[in-house]
RNA sequence: GGGCGCUUAGCUCAGGGGGAGAGCGCUUCCUUGACGCGGAAGAGGUCAGAGGUUCAAAUCCUCUAGCGCCCACCA
């Protein structure tokens, strides 16, 4: 592509387009078991079918993206691997809402012809994230999509199921659960979400059966005590030693409950007596369970008052009874204290309903207990490294307090349980959908209804999608995978459990690293929500600034210790800004480099500015390669930023201009061929982070193929030159100071001005060697060195790094501007010089301290005075 | 009730025992032959507070205050 297409200004909607289609097109983004190379694998944590990409996606993605891209690039075999998930809960509740729209409930038409239905949904909507995820410019091998409920998944989630339950891993038990009365299924401990209510504690009275006193309890949800069917104290109380093994009378049904013994009562909380509700409470029906107290169930599945409870209750939704139970105990005078409560109560973590403690009947369950083991272990002794690390001790915590898992869900979309029954009363698993029940052959057998979690499947997801449980050669030769990115929330609810599953099925850690991001928050911090209205849609910003802005911006946040991203359109207006600024170099460069693979001049042809660029480029490679290892995203893409920015852009090309410009031709031969080099490997860098718009340059390069399969720049530690950036320092130094001087007197840029400088040989001699450079970025008309102690009369003194800078005075500057620029940075030199004086008298400082701090300081001292009695000369003699 | 993290420029944050930094914002100047999606020069901070360790503390330790997050079956 010739330069007459560069356009100034760089347009990245034509050019994204274009370039994903010809990734595509080349298969760059393909992986296969390749003995040649090593392997290198992510499995994407698969958004939900019906989702749309949001910027916590964006973010997510780019991560894995920028790590992919650059072992890409060096060499290794890199497969993203692609996929969504069916999401159980959230998909049937927005598919159940859509056929409600037209008038249909779920339940008429029947699970068939729902699941159906979310088939379809599936089909319509399912591949929207994945063409979101190409707008993004991800790397992932679309040859390899999967979706959690394929055929290949629904296999493993079966063999997996079947394996676990013919362990004894896998039981079915009656025990109380979560359930949300909305979405009306059960949900394990993690789904639920903490949230603190307002609740009210209230005290009620039970009166003894044989009328011989009373024992009062105290309750958040009264209204739970219709299925009361005892009371408990703790078997060390001396308060109740007389009442255990009477009975208390229930004021609605009349029915005795006894008063029964238990360790689980904390006698110093509230009266010491606990209602016991043993349908309703964890710790109620284990009590009910020792003490043989019978359970009475009194919510329906959807939150109502069941038919269990006294008839004037009935069909109430639950805190509209939590009113009544406790009006009418009032009205009776058996309330004996109520307190605002405000206390923690799950929630559920698709719909925010108040989820219920509750006697639902049967639930599978996955043991935990040999399966935790193996998972801390893999965290203690590093086989599984957490990034950044303070996660491992959540993640080992959990593992330690974890109780048994409850995989059945009361939906139809999701994996079906494969356990059929038969009317023999036998239970088998089964891979296979049988004919007949195993055991006596019974052809009348019945599949459980439920399905399992959605997270059972997850769970699976690093090796499910390889070809487990076969033996594939994918799977041989990427898993375990390198690592795995996802942000803090799902770190219990899916990491951890693949890591258990992942331990005992497929044998082996499914990740060597977990790389743990933050969430991506607005501008000013808050979490992005509809209601807030401060939601930022990522193909909106796609659309307006192009998706290298986008993922620059995103990039940029992330380090690794970061828990929240704040993150705003200007961001992704100012990463569009720096696309352009590349551009525009590139534009500069290519233009007097012309086409071509670049090549490095001789060094002996090098000048001093082409030496301090490549030395610079290799100190920011370095600092990138660095920072990537780490995952320090942020730090990654600051570094080129500024290099790029800063050093390339506004030093490197400047002071090149001269060289190139007016240079004889081998001079400018050597400075265009090592910008054009250095620009090269720069891009290479930049592209794991913006895609797009490196490739676009890189092409007029004419190096061959694609630079998604270039090779990683290699370190060249022989580039670095501390002796060319001591150099360059000091004419930078020098430049500043002149157009400081000149922009305080309001000089016009174009204003002629000579400059003398007085110093040492090596500092002449880059005045000598850059004097050019330095004369058109500073706009001095004269630069010299000045011989011996002359007379500075009616010159400005500029202090710069020792060297005494010398600028006439004559009719240029105003006086009084000058002698308050002087006197302003005496005060400073004074403050700074007596700071440095005292510490060397400290007592110890110069005993103790490292000699090279003790010298450091002197010099400083030193350098200072230097500057104070040129200062001093020229305020006497402006007179001031 | 436990645990973790944060508090540095107007905003968002980096730094991590020896000269207070970046981006954005702000002020002033500049159509210099890549870029005004640009360039240059500036203003702006007792590094939350108190104590301690040290020759030396924004940096390490202790405590205090405020904020945030995670975990938790005290009804």
């Amino acid at each position: 592509m010739s330069r007459e297409r560069m356009v100034s200004a760089y347009e990245p909607a034509e050019v994204e387009q274009r370039w994903y289609a010809r990734w595509l097109q080349d298969g760059l983004f393909h992986a296969e078991p390749n003995p040649d190379k090593k392997p290198f694998c992510i499995v994407l944590p698969p958004p939900n079918v019906t989702g749309a990409l949001h910027m916590g996606h964006a973010l997510d993605h780019t991560l894995q993206d920028v790590l992919v891209r650059r072992k890409r690039m060096q060499g290794f075999e890199a497969l993203w691997l692609p996929g969504t998930d069916h999401a159980g809960i959230g998909t049937e509740v927005l598919v159940g809402r859509e056929l409600l729209k037209e008038g249909i409930d779920k339940q008429d038409i029947g699970r068939e012809a729902f699941l159906q239905r979310v088939w379809e949904w599936k089909d319509r909507y399912g591949d929207t994230i994945v063409q979101q995820m190409k707008a993004l410019g991800n790397s992932c091998d679309w040859d390899r999509l999967r979706f959690t409920m394929d055929e290949g998944l629904q296999h493993a989630v079966r063999v997996a199921f079947v394996r676990l339950y013919e362990d004894g891993l896998i039981y079915r038990g009656e025990r109380i659960i979560n359930w949300c009365p909305t979405d009306r299924t059960a949900l394990s401990d993690s789904e639920l979400e903490h949230r603190d209510v307002e609740g009210e504690l209230v005290t009620f009275r039970y009166p003894l059966s044989d009328g011989s006193g009373h024992v009062d309890v105290a309750t958040t949800r009264i209204e739970t005590m219709l299925g009361d069917t005892g009371v408990a104290v703790h078997p060390d109380d001396a308060r109740f030693r007389e009442v255990v093994g009477k009975t208390v009378r229930h004021p609605f049904t009349d029915a005795d409950l006894p008063v029964v013994a238990d360790e689980a009562v904390d006698p110093s909380f509230g009266t010491g007596a606990v209602k016991v509700t043993p349908a309703h409470d964890p710790t109620d029906f284990e009590i009910a369970e020792r003490s043989g107290l019978p359970r009475i169930n009194v919510l329906n599945a959807d939150g109502t008052i069941s038919d269990a409870a006294p008839e004037e209750f009935r069909g109430l939704d639950r805190f509209e009874a939590r009113r009544r139970v406790k009006e009418v105990l009032r009205e009776r005078g058996q309330i004996v204290n109520e307190e605002p409560y405000p206390h923690a109560v799950g929630h559920c973590y698709r719909c925010g309903s108040e989820v219920e403690p509750w006697l639902s009947g049967k639930q599978w369950f996955v043991a935990v207990e040999r399966l935790t083991g193996p998972a801390k272990d893999a965290a203690a002794d590093g086989r599984i490294r957490f990034f950044p690390e303070r996660w491992k001790g959540p993640y080992t915590a959990w593992l330690e307090n974890l109780r048994d898992w409850n995989i059945s869900r009361q939906l139809w979309w999701g994996h079906r349980i494969p356990v059929w029954y038969c009317p023999n009363g036998h239970e088998f698993a089964s891979v296979e959908d049988p004919d007949a029940c195993v055991e006596c052959g019974s052809g009348d057998i019945e599949q459980d209804p439920d399905v399992l979690d959605t997270w059972f499947s997850s769970q699976l997801w690093p090796f499910s999608t390889l070809g487990w449980p076969e033996r594939t050669p994918e799977l041989e030769y990427f898993y375990p995978t390198s690592v795995l990115v996802t942000g803090y929330e799902i770190l219990y609810l899916w990491v951890a459990r693949m890591i258990m599953s992942g331990l005992y099925l497929a044998e082996d850690i499914p990740f060597a690293h977990v790389l743990i991001h933050g969430l991506v928050r607005d501008e000013r911090n808050r979490k992005m929500s509809k209601s807030l209205g401060n939601v930022i849609d990522p193909l909106e910003m796609i659309d307006k600034y192009g998706a290298d802005a986008v993922r620059f911006s995103l990039a940029r946040l992330a380090g690794p210790e970061q828990q929240n991203l704040p993150f705003g359109e200007r961001d992704v207006e100012a990463a569009r800004h720096f696309a352009n600024k590349i551009w525009n170099a590139a534009r500069l460069v290519l233009g007097e480099s012309g086409e071509g693979t670049p090549q490095l001049p001789l060094d002996e042809h090098r000048g001093p500015v082409e030496r301090w660029l490549l030395s610079r480029h290799e100190a920011c490679r370095a600092a990138v390669d660095e920072a990537l290892e780490d995952y320090r995203f942020d730090a990654a893409a600051q570094t080129i930023h500024r290099f790029i920015w800063s050093e390339l852009a506004d030093w490197g090309l400047e002071m090149e201009k001269p060289r190139l410009y007016e240079g004889e031709p081998p001079e400018r031969a050597a400075a265009a061929s090592v910008l054009a080099w250095v620009l090269e490997r720069t891009l290479r860098l930049l592209h794991p982070f913006m895609p797009f718009v490196t490739e676009e340059i890189w092409q007029r390069f004419a190096v061959g193929g694609s630079i998604v399969v270039a090779d990683w720049p290699e370190p060249h530690p022989e580039h670095r030159d501390e002796q060319a950036e001591e150099r360059f320092a000091f004419a930078e130094d020098l430049v500043t100071a002149v157009r400081s001087f000149r922009s305080g007197h309001g000089l016009p840029p174009g204003a002629p001005l000579t400059v003398r400088v007085r110093t040492d040989g090596e500092r002449r001699s880059v005045l000598e060697e850059l004097n050019e450079e330095i004369r058109r970025v500073a706009r001095i008309d004269d630069l010299q060195s000045l011989d011996g102690p002359s007379e500075p009369a009616g010159h400005a003194r500029l202090a710069v790094r020792d060297a005494e800078v010398l600028v006439p005075l004559v009719g240029v500057i105003d006086t009084d501007v000058e002698c308050e620029r002087i006197r302003k940075r005496l005060e400073g030199i004074g403050a700074d010089a007596e700071k440095a004086a005292r510490k060397l008298d400290t007592p110890g400082f110069v005993s103790k301290a490292p000699a090279e701090v003790v010298e450091q300081q002197r010099a400083k001292l030193a350098s200072l005075e230097e500057e104070r009695a040129v200062l001093e000369a020229q305020l006497s003699e402006l007179g001031c």
